[in-house]
DNA sequence: GCCTGCATGTAAACGGTTACATGATTCG
DNA sequence: CGAATCATGTAACCGTTTACATGCAGGC
């Protein structure tokens, strides 16, 4: 319906495996976090919104059949874990298909600071570059750290190779900017400054 | 006060020259629109705002001395710039040496796509990398052609320097990101899809 | 006079985060 | 038992976008 993508970050979440409105939260908080952050003020209504719409059911977890005793049992249903079905598959492979909007929000805040830093001097302005630089190499080395786990324990996922394009996407992006902001350094040092 | 950074946005703008709501959208719209947005609905009140805090003024044109009865026969005060005053200055370096927020939002649709690319087949995936391969050219190209234009027509501006550099992110990081399409199509195209 | 564009503004809706409330479970 | 943690949920708030309302200026 509208342009609300929280929707199919969990309808994409739950194809990876049957998760609670929990286990989501756990998944973007761990699994993909550098590009996608879902909080549970979003994930749980629209986990409700989307049963209401037949997009996510209740999973009936297949292989161990927990019986309809033992479930009924737990008056407050925890960790009860939803599965996306035909209709979210479908849901899901059609908003694949629509091109993706290239950034939602055009907000970089250390462009915004560098280009009115001649107002704050030259030592700020070398300061807010070492700190973005310190900021992308810790990130790389976790781009890094999380490509050497992913090979030794999940070569074989059919998603792997998508996985890593995304980790790719993160170590590209932030070696051009640790490399910028080199570049960054040494026009500071030559520009004339209050 | 708060982490609002549309403030510090409209009071660094001011530095360059005193604007109106009007000038102020124009700037963001047309001078540095890839790292930074604002509406009308985030300006005028704003604006109306900072000029309670005393961090901006009415400018008085102090050049042309517009005279009192010709500001006074204008009933709707139309294009009534504003600047930045000290206070307003002041406030404004002090946000410029608080580190910067990395990152305000983290959501790459085109990775959140890509991770689940899978379920919508090779080609789906293909015309996600290529329309945004396709975006990225298109803006390396803006880049450089605004470039020319700042090195031709503003070269001996005391911010030319820092608006080469906001510049020099967006043309290497759209670099990065053709490239990384590239990687991308050859993962796809080795890919096991369904 | 009337239309088009300039300019200022605002109301409503939206997407999202934060902080809190609540109950259930586990373990010392 | 009591404390810590797990898990679900919600209300309030915040920043932002969108769409619209208004009114003035200049040209036909």
């Amino acid at each position: 319906m509208t342009k609300n993508r929280t929707r199919y970050a969990i309808l994409g979440a739950l194809t990876v495996k049957p998760m609670s409105g929990y286990d989501l939260k756990r998944f973007f908080d761990q699994g993909v976090s550098f590009f996608w952050a879902e909080s549970y003020g979003q994930i749980y209504p629209i986990l409700k919104q989307l049963k209401l719409e037949g997009l996510v059911a209740e999973a009936t977890a297949r292989p161990e059949e927990p019986s309809e005793r033992a479930r009924a049992s737990a008056p407050h249903p925890r960790r009860l874990p939803y599965c996306i079905t035909d209709a979210g598959r479908a849901a899901l492979t059609q908003w694949l298909s629509a091109p993706a909007e290239p950034q939602a929000r055009r907000r970089l805040e250390i462009l915004l600071k560098l280009f009115f830093a001649r107002q704050g001097g030259r030592d700020v302005a070398m300061r807010l570059v070492a700190d973005f630089r310190a900021h992308h190499a810790a990130l790389i080395a976790t781009y890094d750290a999380t490509e050497a786990r992913l090979r030794a324990e999940h070569p074989d996922h059919p998603d792997f190779p998508f996985w890593l394009l995304t980790l790719s996407y993160g170590q590209r992006v932030s070696r051009s900017l640790v490399e910028w902001c080199d570049e960054a350094v040494a026009t500071l040092a030559a520009a004339p400054m209050p």
